[in-house]
DNA sequence: GCGGCACCTTGATGTAGATCAACCGCCGCG
DNA sequence: CGCGGCGGTTGATCTACATCAAGGTGCCGC
């Protein structure tokens, strides 16, 4: 499979060689998933994977492509097993703003009632599980743990949405850009990867988007913190962060 | 008591004449509370009720009294029960987010971890129901009804966290007040009160610190929004909407 | 190998909203 | 009764960021 899914077909695609439901099987795909203990799946004994498994399908996606869109009824939820996902709300003309990155392990699908209340797509390619909702609903009586684990997502989703309304109504340009570059690097450091360079896999104007900015501004706001050795621009959308202690004290105006 | 608490106190105090918890009692205070199906309670059955009622305080506050403050443990949860309650956030130089305003029915503590993620303030007189959260934690085990619906009031609360960010990172002034005034609307009109009548309680200030502008923009709109016969400034800070087509309009660009 | 396209960067100019400043009405208080 | 502070409004000016414009680079399909 090529980095790049074909951007002319919108639809999904399964993933070869997966079962879908195999009660008992021993090649049972959630066992080798590397993300189960970052999300819902982490809670559930073996045996009530299996209760899971029979709902969920694995989708891959190429950048670009759709997951969900604002507005059509909201039949499914799903899990992020590989690569990043942009979630966006659109106004009539076309200003987009973008509400939240999602990476491995997370979860699309809190925040909804019978309609999607945003739209989803892929950054690069993406892999996800897609459970039915409504299934997946029925699920939570049988197992508290479950209805537990995503009420505690809940909560740190909204954390991290009113972080992010403070940033857009309060921050500068530089202390926004310094803000994500920072989220990123915790994201790395919880993962257990080097929170000294972080990938960057969206583009300046998916930034600028999730940032309340233009792409210039972002551009722009790089190369500031570029000269002034903050940062350092790498290959392949990577960014060494060079003075950890200046970017926090950027951050937040200090 | 008046209307206005004295500043200097921010200490709260104890509703007079209130049982704090009365197993069986004839004066059940939550019987003739009038936001009670607003809220978590109203998901309970009565002598479920009495369950809640052992761990709750009845408090009241003057305009600017602290309710919570920031990273102080997060011990309580609270119900609003009367009067305006706003959430912000602070910079380390003063600049300050609120990232909410809530009012009767509404439940101040969903997003939250070992300490508040917040503080709140009262705007007005306010009087809320404050419970211990370990012990409403507890609950939730015999009351699965109480988790659910704490998990439908996250998933409420997160769409309307997206919203915001979609205002506050796109919208012009003019459509920040417009979109302002139409939540106030439709809140009034779910409460069915007048929704062409709206109670803005809040000072310019508080406002702009809401939709990230400033006291002075947004007095300047509001002069505007009169100006071109959208809406009327009426006394007692309220506001009647003339054109509520138009204002629909103006809220997002259209 | 070449044209087209997506993405990024940089520069010149424009502007929405911030900032600075003055004034008014109201209210509580000495 | 006069005074001071607070909230609101309005005007003049400033500025961070948007907008408009141009050019560079790497990649893909042909």
């Amino acid at each position: 499979m090529g980095r790049c899914a074909p951007n002319k077909t919108p639809e999904t695609v399964d993933m070869p060689g997966m079962s879908r439901a195999s009660p008992g099987a021993v090649d049972d795909p959630c066992a080798a998933c590397e993300v189960r203990d970052l999300t819902i799946c982490g809670v559930l004994a073996p045996e009530e994977i299996d209760a899971l498994l029979k709902l969920v399908t694995r989708r891959s996606f190429g950048p670009r492509d759709p997951i969900i869109d604002e507005g059509e009824p909201a039949d499914h939820v799903f899990n992020v097993t590989g690569g990043a996902v942009k979630l966006f709300k659109l106004l009539p003309d076309g200003r987009r703003q973008i509400t939240g990155f999602l990476f491995e392990g997370d979860f699309i699908g809190m925040a909804m009632n019978d309609t999607y209340s945003y739209s989803a797509e892929a950054v690069g390619p993406v892999s996800l599980c897609r459970f039915n909702r409504r299934r997946l609903e029925g699920l939570l009586d049988r197992f508290p743990k479950l209805e537990r684990r995503l009420l505690a997502m809940a909560s740190n989703e909204l954390i991290q949405a009113q972080d992010q309304m403070l940033l857009l109504g309060r921050k500068t340009a530089r202390e926004k850009l310094c803000s994500f570059l920072l989220s990123l690097s915790k994201r790395a450091d919880r993962h257990d990867r080097d929170p000294a360079v972080v990938s960057v896999p969206m583009s300046r104007n998916d930034i600028g988007d999730f940032l309340g900015l233009t792409t210039e501004t972002v551009s722009r706001t790089f190369t500031n913190l570029k000269r002034d050795g903050v940062i350092q621009l790498l290959e392949g959308g990577r960014v060494r962060i060079k003075d950890p202690i200046r970017l926090q004290d950027l951050s937040d105006g200090a």
